[in-house]
DNA sequence: TTATCTGCAAACGCTTTGCATCGGA
DNA sequence: TCCGATGCAAAGCGTTTGCAGATAA
């Protein structure tokens, strides 16, 4: 609805970074990398199966859920899950987190750079930690200002 | 936790909590606070299910999804999503946040006391935030050890 | 008494699995 | 060539919904 289709450049060479991640650089993958980049946002994978539709390149829904579930696996794609059967996906970046409004279920964009804090790195884990992710929840402005009106999506 | 007089006091008075938050102080909803005090952790709702069932307190699946939705809409207890269709419930604790093992799909609480740093509380963000979830991702220390084996939940 | 809550039955819909075929390296 | 990936069909299963009866306040 809302997209500056700006002719891209090719941020990062998507072949060679699925290459570089253990993964061969096939066109469904090169498909759902290039919608993620051409629209920023959180998609669904039935979101992911639309658009693609709608831009003339279509793929089944089996072959959208393989995809990001592999990109996700890697760390190329950050899998958003904002409740139970609801998960959305976008492309990774971890400079900013996410807002989950309860009112009306959507997302926000929360941005954050100094990731140095000390509960984000706690000390007293051995695990290996892959992924730091940060969600609020709450009710958004536009919600708010509305009254609490049901519709939770 | 704090000093118990008696043997295991009543934690909060439930009913009361209850009712402050709105809500009536039901059968259903007093066993499955009951339930979540004495086994703590992060049970999935067919687990709670499972557990009231041996208690010999069963309780319909139907009545714990109710359940279970109305006390994390007041903030009683924590939704905590690790996956799609993998909703778990906690009584709601803000000290710790979670770490999830990609391989073998387990929880390991993460202590977290300072809740004072910059990304919790971004300044620049108009909605109101009710919950902070923060969520570890990675490979646990068990898991690590084993090698990457196969068995991801 | 009354608005709230329970709980049965049934459906809903996101996601996963099995497997034969295809194609990138 | 060969192992990884695709994609069709079908099932799996956690969760939600509608509604009549039960109950806390």
């Amino acid at each position: 609805m809302d997209v500056p289709r700006t002719r891209r450049v090719t941020h990062p060479r998507f072949p060679e970074r699925l290459r570089q991640a253990g993964l061969r650089a096939t066109r469904p993958r090169l498909l759902v990398l290039e919608l993620l980049r051409d629209r920023p946002g959180h998609h669904s994978a039935d979101e992911i199966v639309a658009l693609l539709a709608n831009a003339r390149t279509p793929l089944p829904r089996t072959s959208v859920y393989n995809v990001v579930g592999a990109l996700a696996d890697r760390g190329i794609l950050t899998m958003v899950v904002i409740g139970p059967g609801c998960a959305r996906y976008e492309y990774a970046d971890p400079t900013h987190h996410h807002f989950v409004c309860k009112v009306c279920g959507r997302i926000q964009d929360v941005p954050c750079d100094g990731a140095a804090s000390p509960c984000l790195t706690p000390a007293t884990f051995d695990g290996e930690i892959q992924e730091t992710q940060i969600t609020f929840r709450g009710t958004c402005a536009a919600c708010r200002g509305r009254g609490a009106s049901r519709s939770p999506r």
